[in-house]
DNA sequence: ATACTGATTGACTCGTCAGTCAGGGAGCAT
DNA sequence: ATGCTCCCTGACTGACGAGTCAATCAGTAT
């Protein structure tokens, strides 16, 4: 594949984020996502089999980038709270970057238990699973209370931040940067400390 | 409108739970729906104006017991920890009572941010908040800690409960019955106590 | 020059499905 | 009996949109 030719998959995949991000999955057209790339109808099919690819890659792409932080995070022997705020702090400096990603991603793959959560359940549940770990290693260490199950404390970690996401996208509203370091630290507060009561 | 006729609406609802929670909303057809209920495809625009319609309401007539069932739990004067209990009880008795009905709400509505999350906002926030109103009233009295927005606490309970919903639905399982007491405990423990550390 | 390869175009096909509509009963009043 | 009002039927239409394909263009090798 030559230069020119990366470059124009590339140009697609951009404008499908754009597109799926305004639009939807299944709202938008493939002339939606040619027209915001500037392209050909056709050549959104040279460069991808089905409208179903496009979403496909953009989730992998960045989903195995999300699953290697995790494993850093895991591999590191800094304290357990610390390897989760690390996570947490990679995932909303994600949305920081990118929110028309995350969005697409939350919105369309993780949160869709129909449509492609089927297809991706395996990678999904791979994240969960590295979260389980580091919470199950925490409670042998006796860092961790012990009598929560550590997959569920994971699915609740996940679930928060997932939640303020999806909070975030709903409003529409850009983010003040003083809110993204905020909410870092709210979400470990919460899954460690607890309301209390 | 006829004893006969509030059957057969009723006939056609109960179908399209069905329907929609074994195949989906947007890949299911009307004629699905006629065909589960046992009746003529132009009867489902008798009784409803609309595919779009019939899940609408599904969802407000379900949401709206919820509401009134957290309303309740606000209302009465037990101590906050078991007001969020009962809470957590009605949604997961919800599930156990009508699987199907909560997998079409929440995947559906609830977690649907671009289609039918949009529409229902609203009401999905109204529940949002008598949490967080639960909360801040523990807050003001001392007994939950005052450094985490109420707002936040409120979404990390609810989103918590709709994980654990999602990862019922996603695992297909019938859920034994003992995991459901279970989980509402383990559910005010994670976001009462936390884990710790 | 000629031939070959891959990129690019956009009009067209073809299946799908939400929603319409014209009509056929069933009960009931007058 | 006649008319009226719902309930009910299912064939049909019209729009829409994913994916195809035949044709053109650009670069590069021989």
């Amino acid at each position: 594949m030559s230069a020119a030719a990366v470059d124009k998959r590339r140009v697609i995949l951009d404008a499908a984020v754009r597109v799926f991000a305004r639009q939807g999955f299944h709202t938008c057209r493939v002339s939606d996502i040619a027209d915001e790339a500037g392209v050909a109808y056709g050549l959104v099919y040279h460069y991808f089999p089905s409208k179903e690819a496009i979403l496909d890659t953009l989730f992998l792409e960045r989903w195995d980038v999300m699953l290697a932080a995790i494993a850093e995070a895991e591999r590191s022997d800094r304290p357990p709270r610390e390897q989760l705020r690390a996570i947490a702090s990679f995932i909303i400096e994600s949305y920081r970057h990118d929110p028309d990603l995350m969005k697409v991603i939350v919105v369309e793959v993780t949160r869709a238990a129909n449509t492609f959560g089927r297809t991706h359940v395996g990678k999904i549940m791979q994240a969960h699973e590295a979260i389980g770990r580091i919470v199950a290693q925490a409670q042998r260490d006796g860092v961790f209370r012990s009598d929560i199950d550590s997959a569920f404390a994971a699915q609740a970690f996940y679930g928060l931040i997932e939640q303020v996401l999806t909070h975030w996208i709903f409003s529409g509203l850009p983010v003040p940067a003083e809110e993204f370091e905020h909410v870092k630290t709210e979400v470990v507060e919460m899954i460690c400390g607890g309301l209390g009561g």
